[in-house]
DNA sequence: CAAAAGTACTTTGGACCCAAAGTACTGTCA
DNA sequence: TGACAGTACTTTGGGTCCAAAGTACTTTTG
C-alpha cells in the first residue's frame, strides 16, 4: 500500500535549489524575483498552516480549518453577525452559511435573527462550544508557538505587519 | 439583484478595529497575540492573492490559481516530473493529475513517461503554452508589483524570508 | 405610502482539492 | 530470479468553497 512519507509536505532541499535555479535562469529578465518569491511562499505557507492544523489537530475534533477559525473568532470576540464573521475568516457569506450550519449541528454555535433588523443573523458560541474551545485552546496555542518557533517575537510581529500591507492593498482598479 | 460591492473582499476598518479589540480583550490571557495575528493574516493574505488573481486575470484565461501557478513553474523551470511539480505548487500528487489533464485539454501542457523510469511522468509546456504564458506574463508581473506596492524591496524580501521559515518548520512530531 | 434601491443572508451548481485506496513500475535481497 | 518493499502516479469519494441567482427584510425616494 502506498503512503506518502507524511501526508503531503514540501521538500526543503527542493525549495532551496528552486530558488537558486530561478535566480539563475531569470537573472537578466525583467522579473521581480522577490515579489514572486513572496507570492509563492505566501501560498505555500498558508497551505502548510491550514493543512497541517487539520491533520494534526482538527480532524479529531471534527472541524475544518474554516470551522475552527470561525469558532476562534467567536470565542475571542463574542457574538457577531454573519457578514462580520465572513470578513473575519475570509470566506464568502454563502460559505459562512454552510460552516455555521455545520457548527450548529455539532452544537458548538447558535444563531438568531437580529430583533432590530430582520435581515441580520447573529451568531455566537453555545456554552458547550465555548467550553470545548476553551479546553482545546491550549493545544492550538502550543501548536502555533511551535510553528513559529524559528521566528523571533519581533520577526513574528513584522510578518503580521507585512501581511497586513498585502491584505489592505486595494485592487488595482481602485488604486490611485 | 444582489451583488457584493466588489466580489468578496475585506473591510479595512474591520481589520483595524478587530486588532484593537483582540488586544484589549485578551490583554491578560496567556495568548500569543502576535503569533495568532500572523496566522490569521497569513490565511487572509493568501486568500486575497489567489482569489483576486482569479477574478482579475485568470478567469478570462480559463485558468484556476493552481493551473496558473503550475504553468508559471513550468515556464520558469522547464520540464519536470509530476512529483516535483506537486511540491512546487503545494498540491497533492492526485490534484496535480487533475490540473495537468486540464492543462493538456487546453493544449498548454504535454506529458510523457520518463523512458528511464516508467513510473515517472514528465510534464512541460507545449509551444503554445509557452507562448501564451509569455504573452500573459507582463500583465501578471504588473499585477503582482501593484499588490506589493506598499512594501519596499527590502520588506518584500523579508516577507519571503519569514514565510520560508514557516514553510520549512518541521511538524511538531519531528521537531527536536 | 408605494415603488425602487439597497442590504443580509440562503440556495444552487460546479470547480477544486484532499485522503485513501488502487495500479504500475523499480529496486533490494535472499 | 522471485518475492517484497518502495516509489510514482491515478482513481475514487467526499468535503469545501465560490459566483451567481434567489429570498426576505429595510431604507430611500418621489
Amino acid at each position: 500500500m502506498y503512503r506518502l512519507p507524511v501526508p503531503h509536505e514540501f521538500d526543503p532541499d527542493a525549495l532551496s535549489s528552486a530558488e537558486a535555479d530561478i535566480r539563475q535562469r531569470l537573472a537578466d529578465t525583467p522579473v521581480d524575483i522577490e515579489v514572486q518569491r513572496a507570492i509563492s511562499n505566501l501560498y505555500r505557507a498558508a497551505s502548510v498552516v491550514s493543512r497541517r492544523a487539520e491533520r494534526e489537530m482538527l480532524t479529531e475534533l471534527g472541524l475544518s480549518w474554516s470551522a475552527f477559525t470561525s469558532m476562534w473568532v467567536l470565542w475571542v470576540w463574542g457574538e457577531m453577525d454573519a457578514t462580520q464573521l465572513a470578513s473575519e475568516v475570509a470566506l464568502t457569506p454563502g460559505t459562512v452559511t454552510g460552516v455555521r450550519k455545520g457548527l450548529e449541528r455539532q452544537g458548538y454555535v447558535e444563531s438568531r435573527r437580529d430583533p432590530n433588523d430582520g435581515r441580520r443573523v447573529m451568531v455566537r458560541l453555545t456554552d458547550d462550544g465555548h467550553e470545548t474551545f476553551g479546553e482545546f485552546y491550549p493545544r492550538f496555542h502550543a501548536w502555533s508557538q511551535n510553528l513559529f518557533a524559528d521566528l523571533s517575537p519581533d520577526a513574528t510581529t513584522q510578518l503580521g505587519d507585512l501581511l497586513q500591507l498585502v491584505i489592505l492593498r486595494p485592487p488595482a482598479d481602485e488604486a490611485p
